[in-house]
DNA sequence: ATTTTGTTTGCAACTTTATGCAAGTTTTCA
DNA sequence: TGAAAACTTGCATAAAGTTGCAAACAAAAT
């Protein structure tokens, strides 16, 4: 039997049953496993299958994996996220949106650190309450499946009560003329909300999500104290935000 | 069996349930704990699940806290929460509390189903927010660390303003002469205002908690319309909960 | 037909990987 | 606090992989 006619069957063998063990290959073409191997080797070098220990599998066996979301950027969030924490000083009140890179925020908070923190994310309060020395208030209501946060009339009404020192807002997309900018008219209000019941306000953007522009105004860049990407405050990819009253970190 | 071959299996075992126990999967897979808990391990570097003491957790469930406790026993606990949704009718206002039980309940809502969930756990919420046919209210107020839900009088306060048709307990702990228990006192506050509002009330329990009593009481069992376990209704272990009033499911 | 040339194959020696086991440590929960 | 369960680390073993090599083979050239 010649090398690709045996090549041929390996690859039928594979996508028919999804994997193949080697051995049984051997078996079947009265070769060598050392000829198997090779050939595993060479097909799995043209991507026409994955060679693992033992045998093969069929390349339309996937992990279910790839399509769950990794955290994307996970390094620039880490880096945006520690930057905020540095606003942080005990006794503080702060209230804190939704979004992945809030949710490193509360995932790094040092051991020690005694705030108060008021959210509407589901995901960021349930990493909050792990830091047992700071305390966490949910601000509840209708809560809004894909963004996991409280959201309507009574999350607006509960923020007007209240008066944080410092507002973390994961923005969504970012542009000097627009402002912070949300696609979701849910999460706009109660973003509106928190802005201006707090103090200061800091916005938490990874630099690509910077010049871009979706339906809905949250706010102004004038009307935010703080703009914290993952890159130094001196990057001139920073400039157009460079405005009086705008700390950039 | 081939190593991605198996850590597939893990994946989709761990994507269906939503948690396992290594122990379970050695026996499925017949392989030693040890390899098990390696494969877990490299599947949680890759982010793919999350490893916890005694098994893992799927990514989608991120339920922060999770121990091996709250991983035990899903076996009876999607019995009872099968039969607890069993009651559920469209258009209902369901007051949902915490515990893994009434986790599985979220977990296995079926679509279609339209009704109005209110709750105070973090990841009850969580989940029945993924359940898009029903709407998802969350009452806010200060977050228990340990137990992630909301307590205080604020939480009080605004469940006395609610009647909703059904109540879903989670118990600690039950017993005929002490009733439902509980041992911390900010969540009994919290049960028992639960129950006092809800024109009918079911308690969970995996039966090996009945006969246990812990050192708070939330109510006693006449207070109760549903007593929910694992078990058929008639079983006799049951025999001492069988009171006028009080219906075994 | 025979030689040459290059490829393919199987084998042997050695390295690496996967797996299970055991001893000791940590965590959890009663 | 103390027992049970789970984790860690190290190790032994077997299976799989690697490399080098020589025999076998096919195809091309003489």
């Amino acid at each position: 039997m010649l090398k690709p006619e045996r090549q041929l069957l390996i690859l039928r063998e594979v996508n028919v049953h999804n994997k193949v063990l080697q051995a049984d290959l051997s078996e079947l073409l009265n070769v060598s496993e050392d000829t198997i191997r090779r050939d595993l080797q060479e097909l799995a070098e043209d991507g026409k299958l994955q060679k693992v220990r033992g045998g093969a599998i069929s390349n339309s066996f996937q992990m279910v994996g790839a399509t769950e979301r990794e955290i994307y950027a996970y390094a620039e969030k880490t880096a945006i996220a520690r930057k905020a924490i540095g606003l942080f000083r005990n006794g503080m009140h702060i209230l804190i949106s939704g979004g992945t890179t809030n949710l490193e925020v509360a995932r790094l908070l040092p051991p020690g650190l005694k705030v108060t923190f008021l959210t509407v994310s589901l995901p960021v309060a349930m990493q909050l309450a792990r830091h047992t020395d700071s305390e966490t208030l949910f601000i509840g209501g209708r809560i809004s499946g894909d963004a996991q946060i409280s959201t309507g009339g009574e999350v607006i009404r509960k923020l007007l009560s209240l008066s944080p020192d410092l507002c973390l807002l994961g923005a969504n997309s970012i542009d000097p003329v627009n402002g912070l900018t949300d696609s979701d008219w849910e999460v706009v209000e109660v973003k509106q909300a928190m802005r201006e019941v707090s103090a200061q306000t800091a916005a938490l953007a990874i630099s690509e999500k910077l010049n871009t522009c979706t339906k809905m105004r949250v706010c102004q860049l004038s009307e935010l104290q703080y703009l914290i990407t993952e890159r130094p405050p001196d990057d001139p990819f920073l400039s157009p935000f460079r405005t009086p009253g705008l700390t950039l970190l």
